[in-house]
DNA sequence: ATGTAATTGAGAATTAATCTCGATAATAAC
DNA sequence: GTTATTATCGAGATTAATTCTCAATTACAT
């Protein structure tokens, strides 16, 4: 068994939940594919490999991936959430070019120590954050040079 | 006049669009008022003045806003966009609380640096960014002391 | 094997945001 | 000032992501 069906079915026994197959064939899914994905995608994907799991279930699945630390939600800000599996994975903010969409994934280590740094000052318990970065690439600043301050 | 209505009436001026009593309702409003808003809630608000502009106009309006850099969406992962005025205030940031939905305010100018490596590294031209940072304020970790890792 | 209660799929409901369209009114030209 | 043009308006319909409902199923404990 791979070790974020592991660490999933372990919390599922934690919780008191139950062990199902549409849950492991999420999972399995999200791990396989790289990159981000979204509800509808992984609606679409799951069913061209024949899956019947419904897309009730997905929405129902993925609260609890991410309350496990597997999977995180992405911002894109175009009217829907996307998600990304983090398990495994570094660290990593997003570059979002208006024009296009383009994804750049970038590190910033520091951001470690900002957290730190606020959850002393606020007495919070910090449990992650998400930075956004966006403007415009090289193409649709060239492309679209009508817009001010190219 | 205040000038971020001066800005607006050049932004506005300058794209051949039309200056509107609604609009510049809708501007006033927002600049009134300090802290976070909502489209919902700034339609209530006009509406108890006795102002008739429409929701629709509201939403229409926004974006206008944003485009001339007088506001900025606020994500505050709860189903719907916030917004902020930040013209005439210092860059910020949010900290918000999972729990209550406390939001700490807080200031990092080491991003700008990063927006600067960022659109030297990737080539390109950054119009700004958001970051959240999220986690559990002392409140609410001491009335839910059931979850982990408290 | 049996009882229980969590989970499922299908479709209805909700809700933020956008779109449509006829009426209104801001601007420019005369 | 009058007129023509067309951006903008309000109201309500539409879209689309997400959540909810409910009867049927099924995982798990006993
Ligand atoms: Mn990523
Ligand atoms: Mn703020
Ligand atoms: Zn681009
Ligand atoms: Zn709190």
């Amino acid at each position: 068994m791979t070790s974020e069906l592991q660490i999933f079915q372990d919390y599922i026994r934690q919780r008191g939940l139950r062990r199902t197959p549409e849950r492991e064939e999420i999972l399995r899914e999200i791990f396989e594919v790289h990159g981000h994905f979204d509800v509808d995608g992984l609606y679409l994907q799951l069913k061209g490999k024949g899956s019947k799991v419904s897309k009730a279930s997905i929405y129902r699945a993925l609260p609890l991936f991410i309350d496990c630390g597997l999977i995180r939600e992405v911002d894109f800000s175009d009217g829907h959430w996307h998600y990304e599996h983090i398990y495994g994975h570094a660290d990593h903010n997003h570059l979002r070019c208006l024009g296009c969409g383009e994804i750049q994934e970038f590190e910033e280590p520091t951001l470690q120590l900002l957290e730190e740094q606020l959850a002393h000052k606020y007495h919070y318990q910090i449990k992650g954050h998400q930075l956004q970065v966006y403007g415009y690439c090289t193409a649709c600043r060239l492309k679209d040079w009508g817009r001010q301050g190219v």
